[in-house]
DNA sequence: TAGACTATTTATAAATATTATAAAATAATA
DNA sequence: TATTATTTTATAATATTTATAAATAGTCTA
């Protein structure tokens, strides 16, 4: 699937809701989709700093936002100080350096037989979940090593 | 396994990574013990006013802190603004209402293996993870019924 | 126990992320 | 084209968290 297609689709799921595409809009999603990274809002703004000189922070949050709204941009809130921003592609979850901050996906059946239990067990009608792993990404285990 | 013991434990676990036991310490561990929520810092800075009237919010981040490198707490980030923080007993994890934030304690045997895949496939070392379910809980279930 | 040293708390200021507001600009519609 | 609604911008406001320095309390040793 190429970062192309999925920009189409995504600009009709935009159309469909009756979201109008923008120049800035479609610069965030073509950024988010092509940076293949999970960027927080101040950094789609600097990389867009280029093409929209006078863009201003406030429009990124509220397209964000909108993002989130009609379900292509999903909101990762770590520990640190900024949400990161991932556009939503299909089933996967992310593992975490808690050296070096690098995120990578990677793809999980998903974890259905942990919500029935929930669900079952509290009484909750549950809508979805959220799960991701931490550790030493290679790199970093490398970088022990050598000191 | 009651309170008490519970703060007698973690106490316990204070005095052997050598970090002293002030009032203060006591008070908002005490707190985190009983309320059996999952308060903000601020929420724990609300709380103990009236036993410590100048007590400083910088002193319940700070302790927080302490208690999360000693690992007697938990920080939860949601997307909410601040953190919560949890004191952390077993291994569980939570459920969290999306209508009014009620968050469920519901206990499960541990994702070893999406761990262990996720090692595998990235080359991480890994250390933990996080996962959390989200849904409607039983009470708001009832309110949306009845409107 | 006195004095020296260290850890902790407080008070305050600063940094930072995010949201709110109003005016200007842009796009959509009739 | 005139009107209306949406979006962007610029700016200010809010809120959370961290940093700093002075004051306080606790610990240790001579």
């Amino acid at each position: 699937m190429s970062d192309n297609f999925q920009l189409k689709e995504a600009l009709d799921t935009l159309k469909k809701t009756g979201v109008r595409i923008t120049p800035q809009r479609h610069a965030i999603l073509e950024y988010l989709i092509s940076s293949m990274s999970h960027p927080t809002a101040d950094e789609i703004y600097k990389a867009l700093e280029g093409k929209f000189p006078n863009m201003s922070v406030a429009t990124v949050y509220n397209n964000l936002r909108v993002f989130k709204e009609v379900g292509l941009v999903k909101e990762l809130t770590y520990g640190d100080s900024s949400s990161r921003f991932d556009f939503v592609t299909s089933d996967h979850y992310h593992i975490i350096c808690e050296e070096c901050g690098k995120i990578v996906d990677f793809h999980y059946p998903g974890l259905d037989e942990v919500e029935d239990l929930a669900a079952h067990v509290t009484g909750f009608k549950v809508s979805h979940h959220r799960m991701e792993i931490y550790g030493v990404c290679s790199d970093c285990q490398k970088e022990y090593r050598q000191h």
